[in-house]
DNA sequence: TCTGGGGTCCTAGGACCC
DNA sequence: TCTGGGGTCCTAGGACCC
């Protein structure tokens, strides 16, 4: 048998709360601090943990937060910060793990295996604080980290070592490890699966231990079975690094009142087009489908799709696919709209060749000579700023926007 | 309490092909 | 005339993650 893995899980402290000081330092003596978006119909991001006692947890609706920490400030940070500071780590993690991994923007997994002669033969957990020192004094963010021999004991290793903390699960302890934690807490078993569980009497890892896998397999499906079965013992293989296979780029928003007028709708789809082109562009893929999700007011989520017979990455090309879709959720059911997300996936290389569609589906439309008009637009916002070139039905929808989008370009 | 925004993966039915 | 099984693609919906 070969040595075991040795896997850390890296996982940033209330990260975006950490971001929102270190881009404002006003904002370092505020001890309940809580990161949200800035609409009033959000949900939480971060809570600092002076908010926790409260009851104030990430995912929870911003106005429960506030009613629970009504002394709170709420404040909100630019993507960009939290991606700046997310690089910053991932740097200083690669000097002491041959494999890092980032899960999310504020998790890596390490790969220690075979570091043992590196690190003099000093024990795992020692390394980890090493490594969180590191971190700490380089970028000023304060990770947990947990560690074991596969993703899943380390991730729940982490869960014990927070806030600040190390907690390293010696090989061969992992079973034992787990039979402290219910099966709602085992990552992927989320409220469905555990109630699922639960409603067969089953609720800690202590009992579902005692069911066998073919029980398992006919309450919850084979395959869930078999993965579940291997966590519940603390066995966990899966590579560091998987595969993504349908990769997507989605831009969404939830708007400030239900909208039902169509012209509202079309002026927002466009908003979305515009932020999602360019990031599409940027990373030099074509689009083969085009996505477009509605929220309705009463919560309900309806979505439509379309393979196009041609890959795109110009915006009137993504506009015109999506306004299609639009026009079909919107006779399927008029209710009241809340929020709208615009996916594109398939996405393929833009260097690959392009399908050429024997019959045009739109005679009007020039494929490429919208790609260029879409590659100025792109070279002019990175010129004079993203406000610079809007289409004139986003400014007119906006007027209360419109001195900032006009304002005098950027010197740059 | 009243529910964000960014994703990935899975399932299931229907069309279509061999 | 009535019948098969497998494979792939497309679409829609949903679970789950941070």
């Amino acid at each position: 048998m070969s040595n075991p893995r040795r896997i850390l899980l890296a996982d940033a402290d209330a990260y975006f709360v950490a971001c929102a000081r270190l881009a404002d330092p006003t904002l370092a003596d505020v001890e309940q601090l809580i990161v949200g978006g800035r609409s009033d119909r959000g949900v939480v991001t971060s809570a600092s943990y002076a908010c926790r006692p409260f009851g104030v947890r990430a995912g929870m609706p911003m106005a429960v937060a506030r009613r629970l920490c009504p002394d709170a400030t709420v404040v909100s940070v630019s993507r960009e910060e939290i991606q700046r500071r997310h690089d910053m780590v991932a740097a200083v993690l690669q000097r002491f793990a041959p494999e890092v991994v980032a899960a999310s923007v504020d998790e890596f997994y390490l790969d220690m295996s075979g570091t043992e002669r590196l690190y003099g033969g000093e024990t795992l957990a020692v390394t980890a604080a090493r490594i969180r020192e590191a971190v700490r004094e380089e970028t000023e963010i304060s990770l947990s980290i947990g560690g074991g021999a596969g993703k899943t004991v380390a991730k729940m290793a982490a869960s014990l070592a927070k806030p600040g903390g190390v907690h390293v699960v010696a090989g061969g302890e992992e079973g034992t490890f787990m039979r402290r934690f219910a099966v709602a807490e085992i990552p992927f078993v989320g409220p469905v699966f555990a109630e699922s569980l639960a409603r067969r009497g089953v609720r800690t890892v202590e009992q579902a231990l005692r069911i066998d896998q073919a029980t398992l397999g006919h309450w919850v499906g084979e395959s869930r079975a078999r993965w579940l079965y291997q966590r519940l013992r603390g066995v966990d293989d899966s590579p560091l690094r998987e595969e993504a296979k349908n990769r997507s780029l989605g831009r969404g928003r939830t708007f400030a009142f239900d909208h039902t007028e169509m012209e509202t709708l079309r002026s927002e789809l466009l908003r979305l087009v515009t932020e999602l082109g360019p990031t599409l562009r940027s990373e030099g893929v074509r689009a083969g489908t085009v996505a477009l999700t509605v929220r309705d007011g009463d919560f309900t989520d309806r979505r439509a799709q379309r393979a196009l017979p041609d890959a795109v990455r110009s915006d009137r090309a993504i506009y015109r696919a999506a306004l299609e879709l639009l026009s079909k959720l919107r006779t399927d059911r008029a209710a009241p709209t809340r929020a709208m997300t615009l996916t594109l996936s398939h996405l393929h290389p833009d260097g690959a060749p392009r399908q050429l569609a024997l019959f045009g589906s739109d005679a009007a439309a020039d494929p490429e000579r919208e790609e260029r008009l879409s590659d100025a637009v792109d070279r002019l916002r990175a010129r004079h700023g993203a406000g610079a070139v809007l289409p004139a039905r986003v400014v007119g929808a906006r007027p209360d926007e419109q001195t900032s989008r006009f304002g005098p370009p950027r010197k740059g």
